[in-house]
DNA sequence: GTCTATAGTCGGATAGAC
DNA sequence: GTCTATCCGACTATAGAC
């Protein structure tokens, strides 16, 4: 994919040449070798920098934590602002939409942060110490905004149920990226093309509103 | 896990090992020595009766797929069967239900099953030959079936609406095992326990009516 | 068919000059 | 901070006895 701006220091480069490679092929079949020639670095700057081929990838999550999390600030802010002045359904509804259109472009489309979700994504699967840097920072933060964004939307007072459609609302756009291969396959896709992702974004939207629509008329 | 039936042949008894070990650690953390040791068979066996270590996985995977497939034979019948009567939308709507709640019990209760979906689901995340071997006689027939059930359950006449909810459907199911690791830790989970099973369950069969109720109302 | 022994390769990490 | 050279361990696969 990118190579790694020239111009930043070989510590950047091995850190942004890490989130690439260990992304396309997880952290097993990743060698120092592959990292350095990325990085166009030396081999032992690995060792000298982050100790391990380990340190090196944990650096590299600790990174994709750090740019997520400034980017995930803007919108709890924002929710955070509205709670206090008491947020209507209509606002939260709109929220929702947008947050979801949001996660879907960054999973699927835009190439700088796509990799971030493909390393999310196998320390989901299987977690290692890696996971507790991202899970805090990221998926609690994003699960507990749509949560408080839809009890708001619908008047649903049952915490639980809240917390377990917001694993469902967000569960539904990363089936696009752990289930790729297949969703491309059936769907005849190329493989999230700009007019691709505006489909799949207006499926998830209006999928979103039906639920909410029933949680509002059958609250437990 | 489990140790292969100690009655199996060493070919039969390394298939089995092969499934366990590989969904546990993926193809590239796997070594043969690991597979030769659960299997209690001698290392010499791997290039023996599978040429390599990836012959074996090519092994292991079709033998997934036979077991899947002949699970989901009655199932796709009984659909085939149906359909040539004209299904009618209750019908459709309780297979719906059936197959999803089938469909979580494979993905995160029974534990047989549980490492056929941990191998898949590696596949689809990034491919290798073996997905070849598992899409047209699991996921594409799986996704047809939905497909052809919420056709018959809201009317919908849209071939391309009814495939894209069809992936939708079964991917609210496959999120609990792909971000099982999230969805654990933030409903405060103990790890897909039978009343956690249920409970999701529950979420995604009410979830999935509400989606039809809506699809049927809003016919593109 | 099953075993031991070993070849051949490659990986991560270190030592030490510059 | 960056380089070369190298060690050492681990891995897959093969050769060949039984």
């Amino acid at each position: 994919m990118t190579d790694p701006d020239p111009k930043l220091v070989s510590r950047d480069r091995l850190i942004q040449a890490a989130i690439e490679i260990f992304a396309e092929n997880g952290f097993d079949a990743t060698t120092t070798r592959m990292l350095a020639d990325k990085a166009r670095v030396n081999l032992s700057a690995i060792p000298y920098y982050f100790r391990s081929k380990e340190g090196l990838y944990q650096a590299a999550v600790e990174h994709i934590a750090d740019v997520l999390g400034e980017r995930l600030q803007p919108f709890v802010q924002r929710l955070a602002d509205l709670s206090g002045k008491g947020l209507d359904r209509k606002t939260a509804r709109s929220l929702i939409g947008e947050g979801l259109a949001t996660m879907i472009a960054v999973m699927c489309g835009d190439p700088d942060t796509l990799p971030f979700s493909k390393i999310i994504f196998r320390e989901q699967m299987a977690p290692t110490a890696a996971f507790d840097l991202i899970y805090p920072r990221i998926m609690e933060r994003v699960l507990k905004a749509f949560a408080t964004l839809i009890a708001a939307a619908t008047g649903e007072s049952d915490q639980r149920q809240c917390d377990l459609q917001a694993v469902l609302f967000v569960g539904q756009v990363m089936i696009f990226r752990a289930g790729r291969a297949t969703a491309v396959r059936r769907l005849g896709m190329e493989g999230y093309t700009a007019s691709e992702i505006a489909e799949i974004q207006d499926i998830i939207q209006s999928r979103a509103m039906a639920v909410l629509d029933f949680m509002a008329a059958n609250k437990s």
